[in-house]
DNA sequence: GCGATTCTGACAGCAGCCTGACATCGCGCC
DNA sequence: GGCGCGATGTCAGGCTGCTGTCAGAATCGC
C-alpha cells in the first residue's frame, strides 16, 4: 500500500516510516500541513497515518477537507497522551482508528493490517468502560454485550465523562458542557439526566461524590 | 480489452496509460474531443476513460452523444475534485461510474476490473445491508430481490451511508456531502430526502437518532 | 433524629422530525 | 420553441418523544 505519514516529531517520524517501510509499503513522510496537503493534491493514497497537533495547523483539518471532498481513504490518527477529546474529534471528522501515543511499533502493524481488512468489514474501534463498549463512531453503546438507546442529551453527558476518565465533574462543569453559553438552566436538570443515563448503564456505572459532583465509574 | 482514454493533461494522461498497458489492456490515449470522436467512428472500444473539461468541449458531450446513439460502452468519467455537479451530470448522462481527481492508479485498477467482469459476464461485489443489495460499481440496488431505482441525490446519501457502515452522521455531514462548498442549502431537504429515500429502501432501512443524526440501519 | 442533599416518577411544553403538496428548474422530445 | 416529465428544494401542518420542571421520597452525614 502507499502510505501518507503526517508526523513532525523526528524520532517518531523516522521510526514510523521505517518500521512501515519494511513490511513492504510505500511511506511518504511529511512534516508539515502544507506539504502533508501537497502530496495529496498529486498522489493516491491507501491509507493516511495523521498527527493532530503540527507547527502550521492541525491535521484534523487536513482530515475534515478530505472528508468533506468525498476521499474516503483510510485514516488512522496519532495522538498525543490520552486526549480522547481529540480522539472523539478525530473520529467524529472520519477518522478510522486512532493510537495513542507513546505506541508500540508491532500495535501499529496491526492497526495497519486491521485497516486494510476493514474493507472486507471489519466493525469500527471501540472505547471500553467498566461493562460498557462505545462506539464512538456509530454513537452506539453495549452494556455487557446488550445494546442500549441514548438520547442526544445523555450522550453529551457521557461524551463529558469520557474525555476526562476517571475525572470528578461538577455539576456546573457538566452544565457547562451540556448547554452553550447563556443558556441557563434551572432546577436540577443535571441530576435528572445522571439519573435517566444510570438508568441505561447500570445503577454503579456513575458514581455520586456528595457535595462536589459526579465521576464515570471504572468498575 | 480495447481502452480509448480522453485526458488532456499529458503527466494523469500518461501515467494512466503506462497503468492500464500494464494491465495488459490495449490504451488508445487521445488529448481532444475530436481525436476522441474520430477512434470512437471507426474502432469499437469495450471501455471509455473520460475527462469531462478539454480544450474543445466537455466529454460530457461525448458521452451523451453515445448513448444517443445506441451505443452501451461501459464509460468511467474522470471528475476534478469537488465537483460534485459533474459526477451527477456524468452518470445522468449515461455514464457506469467516476473516479475523483486525484486518484490512486491501483482504484482505476480495480474499477476497470470491475467492468472486465460484467464484461465477462461476471457479477460485481455486492455490499448487503439488511435486505438491500448494493453495487457500487454498477450503481445499482435491488430490495428483497427486486430492483429500485434511485435518483442522484438518494445514491449520493446512501453512498455517504454505505462508505462508513454503521456510522452515524449528523444532518451537517450530509449536507456536505451532498452540496459542493459554499452551496448552502436551507429548509430541511436532507430530510426530505431522507424520507424519500426510506419510501424506496423501506421504512427501517435509515433510523433517526432524535438531535444527531442518522444512522443506516443494520437490521 | 434532623437538615441537607440527592434521587426519581410524573407531566406538560415544545423542539425536532416526518411527509404530503406545491413551485421551480433542467432536460429530452416532438 | 413549446410541451411534458422527473428531480429537487421549500414550506406548513401534524405528530412523537425528548427535556426541563417540580414535588415527594430516599439517602447521607452528623
Amino acid at each position: 500500500m502507499r502510505i501518507l505519514l503526517l508526523e513532525d516529531a523526528p524520532a517518531l517520524g523516522e521510526a514510523v516510516r521505517d518500521q512501515v517501510a519494511e513490511e513492504g509499503h510505500a511511506v511518504d513522510w511529511m512534516q508539515t500541513l502544507g506539504e502533508a496537503r501537497a502530496c495529496l493534491a498529486t498522489t493516491g493514497y491507501d491509507l493516511l497515518l495523521l498527527d493532530l497537533w503540527l507547527p502550521d495547523g492541525s491535521g484534523l483539518e487536513l482530515l475534515k477537507h478530505c472528508r468533506r471532498a468525498g476521499n474516503t481513504t483510510p485514516v488512522i490518527i496519532l495522538t498525543a497522551r490520552d486526549q480522547i477529546s481529540d480522539r472523539i474529534a478525530g473520529l467524529n471528522a472520519g477518522a478510522d482508528d486512532y493510537l495513542v501515543k507513546p505506541f508500540d511499533l508491532s500495535e501499529l502493524s496491526a492497526r495497519i493490517a486491521a485497516v486494510a481488512r476493514r474493507y472486507a468489514g471489519n466493525p469500527n474501534p471501540l472505547v471500553k468502560v467498566g461493562e460498557l463498549e462505545v462506539d464512538l463512531v456509530s454513537h452506539s453503546l453495549s452494556r455487557a454485550g446488550h445494546g442500549v438507546e441514548l438520547t442526544a442529551r445523555e450522550w453529551a453527558l457521557l461524551e463529558a465523562f469520557m474525555q476526562r476518565p476517571g475525572a470528578l465533574l461538577s455539576r456546573t462543569q457538566l452544565e457547562d458542557r451540556l448547554y452553550a453559553f447563556g443558556a441557563e438552566v434551572e432546577s436540577n436538570t443535571i441530576e435528572v439526566h445522571i439519573s435517566r443515563l444510570r438508568k441505561k448503564l447500570g445503577r454503579d456505572a456513575i458514581e455520586t461524590v456528595r457535595g462536589m459532583g459526579y465521576r464515570l465509574g471504572q468498575a
